[in-house]
DNA sequence: AATAACCGCAACCGCCATGAA
DNA sequence: ATTCATGGCGGTTGCGGTTAT
């Protein structure tokens, strides 16, 4: 049994408001303010519910809003915040100014979530390749290419907004400090971080949102999680928070070598077994103290990378300019990590975990390590650019070498 | 030109969090 | 401590316009 309806729905008008509903609704706010929702229909003289009002006035009656398509810059933004923040509609909204989150809801679902699913699957299988090679198996791609739009003709019947809309959901970790399910022993934990815009969220769920990834099991969602977007998804907040520290973990035995006092990039050195090289780590912290929701946002963040090359590790560190810690630099980087194709002593540079923005993003380590020639014109481009373009774009045969 | 399929978006719905009583 | 009203949020629906066949 629900709560109780918010008001009596008998008698009320529902649907689009008329012109003359607007301005009553305005005029009223005006003169009285917003709130107490669940009278001013009735001092407002509507037939509305209360709720239908705030509704209104939220979304299109209110002065402040911004008008208009929204901007490229206004995409970018959205884009990366929904990597990191997930469907949480209303924060994201209150970094853009004039802009609803209802708006912007709409927006994401009909204009952004299947560029960003498209991409995703494409991703996704470069990772499981990925993987095989990391694996020490050979590397191999399988039929390639795309067949047409994400959103191929459908029966109308069939058209439930949810199949085309609904942002990816993210999967509960599937155990936590547990690895015994997988038994190739391949596993990746991410200890992802939180948003600043997210701190009031408890540190708790923080340290919960470990990710596993089970490798054996060929997942989309758990793909997702692994080689989502931009930055590293978790739907529920990832990028530092003030003190917090993440864990990534990338680990080639059965053994997850850290807890959760570590945070990436780390530093390690690489050991072999029978199945190949693994990483020990070493672990490296580092704290976000400095994060600012405007760094979160800030593309030219002032800090370098530093590559170390440790027996096939690759570690990106961080260097402060100006004492400040810039996350796109930072923060969402990635270990890239090599591993041995078997006998042949070929080595693979894989990263394990998306960079900070398109901009950044090292596709080489994506999918041009893994193939001749690849990566030097993606790298290049704008990666927004280009996903926007995705539907034109056959997976494979830009850039890859394919 | 007619129809079906698709798309965009405003609005609705139900659940949850919060604060006052 | 509990109940309840309210606001807020995210998911979903349905309509009107557009595009494709």
């Amino acid at each position: 049994m629900g709560r109780a309806p918010c008001c009596e729905k008998v008698g009320l008008k529902k649907g689009r408001w008329t012109a003359e509903e607007d301005e009553k609704l305005a005029k009223y706010i005006q003169a009285n303010g917003e709130g107490s929702w669940r009278s001013l229909p009735k001092n407002a003289g509507l037939l509305r519910c209360g709720k239908s009002c705030r509704l209104r006035w939220i979304n299109y009656l209110r002065a402040d809003l911004k008008r208009g398509n929204i901007s490229t810059e206004e995409e970018e933004i959205i884009v990366q915040l929904h990597a990191s923040l997930g469907n949480r509609w209303s924060l994201i909204a209150s970094y853009l100014p004039g802009r609803t989150d209802n708006e912007i809801k709409t927006y994401w679902n009909s204009h952004l979530s299947r560029r960003i699913h498209s991409f995703r699957r494409s991703a996704s299988e470069s990772l499981r390749l990925i993987t095989e090679t990391a694996k020490g198996g050979v590397l191999t791609i399988g039929k390639g290419g795309r067949a047409g739009r994400f959103a191929v003709k459908k029966n109308k019947n069939s058209r439930t907004p949810k199949d085309v809309t609904r942002a990816p959901s993210i999967k509960k970790p599937l155990m936590e400090n547990n690895t015994s399910n997988c038994h190739n022993s391949n596993i990746e934990v991410m200890q992802l971080l939180q948003t600043p815009a997210i701190e009031k969220e408890t540190l708790s769920s923080a340290i919960n949102d470990t990710v596993i990834w089970d490798p054996c099991e060929d997942d989309k969602e758990q793909m997702d999680l692994v080689m989502p977007s931009p930055y590293p998804e978790t739907g529920r907040g990832m990028v530092g928070s003030s003190g917090e520290k993440a864990t990534l973990v990338v680990s080639h035995s059965d053994e997850i070598t850290s807890g959760n006092s570590m945070l990436c990039p780390s530093v390690g050195q690489i050991d072999n077994d029978s199945s190949g090289p693994f990483y020990q780590g070493i672990e490296k912290t580092l704290c976000f103290d400095e994060f600012t929701d405007k760094e979160l946002l800030d593309p030219n963040g002032g800090s370098t990378l530093n590559e170390e090359r440790q027996d096939g590790l690759v570690v990106h560190s961080e260097e402060r300019e100006n004492g400040v810690l810039s996350p796109n630099k930072t923060v969402y980087d990635s270990i890239d990590y090599l591993s041995s194709n078997g006998e042949s002593g070929e080595w693979h540079s894989c990263s394990s975990i998306s960079r900070s923005g398109f901009d950044d993003w090292i596709w080489d380590d994506v999918m041009g390590g893994h193939v001749q020639g690849g990566g030097d014109e993606i790298q290049e481009d704008n990666m927004l650019s280009w996903l926007w373009e995705s539907d034109q774009v056959e997976w494979g045969g830009r850039g890859t070498g394919l």
